[in-house]
DNA sequence: ATTCTGACA
DNA sequence: TGTCAGCA
């Protein structure tokens, strides 16, 4: 038995398949170190140690083409900046994933939040942190948020479907809609006591009928409220049941 | 049994 | 990138 290897054993070695060793080939960044007389390729440790070096350069995002470019020849300045390259990367896409995760926690607790079912009426009242709001836009009172809009406006509001879009309905014939955004300062819910109910409806037209329900509730049981009435949208709610939109009613309670 | 080439989604 | 056929 030779001391090189097939490709199969080189495979499995570096936990590559067997495909992308021949795509690396056809590439022209990794060779056999012969070809056996039944054509079979067969590798030695140079060969491992070339793909070792190939699959740490794929894992820093290079191209299959500039691997082939920088295996070749490279200063090791030329290299440190590669490698500096790839930290920034890989930090940008932690702080990706952590977004991500953040969003997972936060859905699985809200999901606790929906009401068992349509008519069943739920009231919390629990306490809040300070929440910073940025002004998105103002609309209409009784309009409702059009495709066309949110193509003009999207540019604004990086995930705006991951994000809790904030309605804020006072006396005026006018909705202020706000993103959360820290350090915003254009409304600032003031940490405190809040009055809270999630509802879900089929179409928006609902939401009135909940929102005067709500103002209803609170004045029957003589809560004092202030400010203005917050919507808060949950759209990716509508994971766990669909067809339905989600949103939170929320009035600041004076203590 | 394993690999090779080539084609395809 | 994975998969599959047809071949050696």
């Amino acid at each position: 038995m030779s001391d090189e290897i097939t490709i199969s054993e080189l495979a499995k070695l570096m936990k590559v398949s067997v495909h992308q060793i021949r795509y690396f080939e056809e590439k022209g960044v990794l060779h056999p170190a012969y070809i056996a007389e039944n054509q079979y390729r067969m590798y030695g440790v140079d060969e491992i140690y070339r793909l070792s070096h190939i699959l740490l350069l794929r894992k820093m995002g290079l191209s299959v083409q500039m691997i082939k470019e920088c295996l070749s020849n490279l200063t090791t300045v030329q290299i440190s900046s590669l490698f500096r390259q790839a930290l920034a990367d890989t930090e940008a896409a932690i702080t990706q994933l952590q977004q991500t995760k953040h969003l997972i926690s936060k859905l699985l607790q809200e999901k606790d939040h929906i009401p068992r079912d349509e008519d069943q009426v739920t009231y919390y009242i629990d306490t809040r942190e300070e929440i910073h709001l940025s002004l998105w836009f103002h609309m209409e009172a009784q309009e409702y948020l059009q495709a066309r809009q949110l193509i003009q406006l999207k540019e604004n509001i990086p995930n705006l479907f991951e994000a809790d879009i904030h309605y804020a309905y006072d006396e005026t014939d006018t909705v202020g809609i706000y993103t959360q955004k820290e350090g915003a300062n254009d409304l600032v819910l003031p940490r405190g006591k809040y009055l809270s109910r999630h509802v879900y409806v089929h179409i928006e037209a609902e939401l009135k009928e909940h929102i005067n329900e709500f103002y209803a509730y609170a004045e029957d049981q003589g809560y004092p409220y202030h400010g203005p009435l917050i919507m808060v949208e949950k759209s990716y709610l509508s994971l766990f049941t669909p067809e339905k939109l989600h949103y939170e009613l929320l009035l600041q309670m004076i203590e």
